[in-house]
DNA sequence: TATTTAGCTTGCAAAATGCAAGTGATTTAC
DNA sequence: GTAAATCACTTGCATTTTGCAAGCTAAATA
């Protein structure tokens, strides 16, 4: 079994896990990003609901805890997929904006949810958009791509 | 902070997470599925390299250890992406395959080798895939979805 | 000036993961 | 027909990651 040794690298602190899988597979770069529980759930609040505050991810829905939300926030913003800016309205605010390369996954997060559209027979959250997503798929990848929510 | 009681349910000794989060988010349906970082793989193993035996996931490339791998297999099965049978040729064998429900997935995994194409500029594994897939995304997914490797 | 708010950090317990070694049922080799 | 090899796991234990609760700092509000 070729075992790719484990290589941490410090950013402030904080361990990331760059080059932890270097096999070079398209789908393992994308897995070594937002491969876990939490990052796409940010990611989906950003690009369905808007939310740009830590607060507003905080009462995401899902229940992601404080500690674990810094450190998706530090690797997403290291991946280059959100941005994380002062906000000019509230100086003790931060405001995190996907980034292109965030905004770009739209195709991607239109597939998964029209998937568990076609499999989740459990009643869905989200329906509205969903069945925005339905009529007009390329439609709503658009509208994230263009920073707007579907 | 509306926090999720986590339900365990006992599936032959192995407890699994149906039920984890139950917001009703179809994003979060699908994370509870695959949201995590081995299950995409091996899933990628059987769509794009007609992988269907045990030794074929612990060879995939990345190293996943086998424990993990026995118990990712028995949860994809559960949630009924993939199934599970004899090897008619080899009776110490067992052949996993997609199902409708697992090869559906197709889309997903398609946009996200484009994503990482567009996004990864370290050299690929998959390139041949990832150009086919650049030239007909669609007919690549049609692949997926008819058990062929694209 | 005192309190509240927003965004974290820290400490510790619990759970998941990784590694190595072992098990049991075939199947091939001698 | 017995011995070795193969395949698909399981088990035990160390390490890592996660979850929970409490605390901390800077800015805004009362």
């Amino acid at each position: 079994m070729t075992c790719k040794k484990q290589v941490k690298m410090s950013l402030k602190g904080m361990t990331t896990n760059s080059d932890k899988y270097n096999s070079g597979c398209p789908m393992a770069y994308a897995l070594d990003i937002f491969g876990d529980r939490w990052s796409l759930l940010v990611i989906r609040d950003m690009a369905f609901k808007g939310a740009c505050r830590y607060g507003d991810f905080l009462s995401g829905g899902e229940g992601i805890s404080t500690n674990i939300l810094a450190q998706r926030l530090k690797q997403l913003e290291a991946a280059g997929l959100i941005s994380k800016d002062r906000d000019p309205e509230n100086g003790r605010s931060f405001v995190y904006r996907l980034t292109d390369k965030g905004r770009d996954l739209a195709p991607v997060l239109v597939e998964i949810v029209l998937w568990s559209g076609r499999h989740n027979m459990a009643p869905h959250a989200l329906t509205g958009t969903l069945d925005k997503l339905r009529a007009d798929p390329d439609g709503g990848a658009a509208a994230i791509r263009a920073g707007r929510v579907p």
